[in-house]
DNA sequence: GGCCAGGACACCA
DNA sequence: TGGTGTCATGGC
């Protein structure tokens, strides 16, 4: 992470770390609990899918194992306060089924693929899109894909760096051209880039810039 | 009381 | 292929 990069975007990350300091996401969590809260966390706030893990744990039930055990609506009354609590017990079960049926529930198997073919694999079990594989393959499998999520191209928007197709490979490449592949400064800035939208775009709708840029009107915030 | 969170999928034209 | 509807709790 100390490579010398001379990309805008690095010198973003440079400026959200010495605002922020660092958000150490998942920074000590079992790696299946990762990728149980990377599924629970779709479309909900954290502290509810905090909530739902704990619901998970307390049952002894936060294992592949555990959630297999589990009838779906079982599961869904654990996993209730992440919200769209019957989609998401579904999500687990497929995820906790292949898991099982392909890598016997081993983790260093699992995370043994190289990034693209893990990541394939992912994108084909039922629940799994771009951002939570790529989430489950940087934050759990610790390995170099960059997250992008609704903060982010709200953040690139406003940048003006918006990728002219606006796909999601789109905004990643942004990243991962102008950036080291390293999965903690990946891991880092992705958090960084969330707790800046909450702390200033949110709040400012209106604002087409961003505080991150030279002339935004939100410098201050 | 309304808005929105660390999205994905089904369905339709 | 792109746009829209659906899924839903809890904090502010």
């Amino acid at each position: 992470m100390d490579q010398e990069i001379s990309g805008v975007l690095l010198k973003i990350y440079e400026r959200l770390l010495e605002k922020y300091g660092p958000q150490r996401w998942w920074p000590a969590e079992e790696r299946f609990e990762v990728i149980v809260g990377a599924i629970l966390t779709q479309s909900a706030a954290w502290t509810n899918v905090e909530k739902a893990l704990n619901n998970l744990k307390a049952a002894g039930k936060l294992s592949p194992g555990g959630l297999r055990s589990l009838s779906e609506a079982e599961l869904a009354a654990l996993v209730r306060p992440s919200g769209y609590y019957n989609v998401k017990a579904r999500k687990l079960r497929a995820f906790a089924r292949w898991f099982g049926r392909e890598y016997d529930d081993n983790l260093d198997r699992l995370f043994d693929n190289d990034v693209q073919p893990l990541r394939r694999q992912l994108l084909a079990v039922y629940g799994i899109g771009e951002e939570t594989a790529d989430s489950i393959i940087l934050y759990a499998g610790n390995k170099p894909v960059f997250v992008i999520d609704a903060y982010t191209r709200r953040i690139v928007d406003r940048l003006g760096l918006t990728p002219p197709d606006r796909s999601y490979a789109g905004y990643q490449r942004l990243f991962t051209s102008d950036l080291p592949p390293d999965a903690k400064l990946f891991n880092e800035y992705h958090a960084l880039l969330v707790r800046h939208g909450k702390e200033t775009c949110r709040k400012r709708p209106r604002c087409e810039s961003c505080s991150l840029a030279p002339s935004c009107p939100c410098a201050n915030a």
